[in-house]
DNA sequence: ATGGTTGTGAAACAA
């Protein structure tokens, strides 16, 4: 199975690029992040004709998640228990939805920004991945994976001028701590030995030519779902050109 | 410290 992540940016605007993806890469199951529509604003028509089922939850235009499957699509389940949510109804918040799909249970997450360090949103970022542990940690047992935009740099290696980031989110000891704890627990984030490098890259400043990055997207396994992992790249060439999202899909190999 | 770009939805606001 063919399993991949990928922060879209809307998927209204780039509905061509994602059937492309799926297609370019025989991707069996995709998540997507930032969706940025209400379920009923999505062009779906063509992914279905294409084979695919879709679960989708989020209404701003901010957020949004999704998972995209031809492996079966069952047991969808919008946020996790103990979510908090912030400013406004939950279903409007949505950054983790959970689906079945050919025997593996994934979550598409989302996880909080955090904006600045000083900012309350960040507080809500640490408090959002400590309920995701919390819920996590049930799921051990089981092959699951945690995938999506973690919005931390785990490493000095996952950003590009770790000098520049010192005052911002995605470098802070408590992210750090916080993205660990899942490793401690027993989670494996099985991309990097197979696709080093960053997965996101500012719009502005070029950043992208001059591979000026992020590390944040990941894919963390139980480790029912690690043993089963057999390869793992980065589509840095999605993330060229005109009309790309911000972030490169990262795509993972399943034994059977 | 600031600014640079993109998306949504039609002015900010988030990233």
């Amino acid at each position: 199975m063919r399993l991949a992540t990928w922060n879209v940016n809307s998927l209204r605007s780039r509905i061509d690029r994602v059937e492309a993806f799926l297609q370019r890469h025989d991707v069996d199951v995709l998540a997507l992040q930032e969706t940025k529509a209400r379920e009923e604003q999505l062009p779906l028509m063509g992914l279905q004709a294409m084979g695919y089922e879709v679960a989708a939850a989020g209404t701003n235009q901010w957020n949004g998640v999704a998972v995209i499957s031809r492996v079966g699509l069952d047991e969808v389940e919008v946020g996790f228990p103990g979510q908090p949510g912030w400013g406004e109804p939950a279903e409007t918040e949505a950054r983790a939805l959970g689906a079945t799909c050919g025997g593996v249970r994934v979550w598409s997450l989302y996880v909080p920004n955090g904006r600045k360090p000083d900012d309350p949103h960040y507080v809500y970022k640490l408090d959002w991945l400590a309920r995701l542990r919390e819920a996590a940690g049930a799921w051990l047992d089981t092959p699951t994976a945690l995938v999506g935009d973690w919005n931390i740099c785990p490493t000095d290696d996952d950003v590009f001028d770790p000098a520049q980031f010192a005052r911002s989110t995605h470098v802070t000891p408590p992210e750090r701590v916080a993205f660990q704890a899942f490793l401690d627990d027993g989670y494996a984030e099985v991309t990097r030995e197979h696709a080093p490098g960053y997965t996101y890259w500012d719009y502005y400043r070029q950043r992208f030519e001059r591979d000026r990055g992020l590390k944040i997207d990941f894919v963390v396994a139980s480790p029912p779902l690690a043993g089963q992992v057999t390869g793992a790249f980065i589509d840095r060439e999605e993330r060229a050109g005109t009309g790309a999202s911000d972030h490169a899909p990262v795509v993972v190999d399943l034994a059977d």
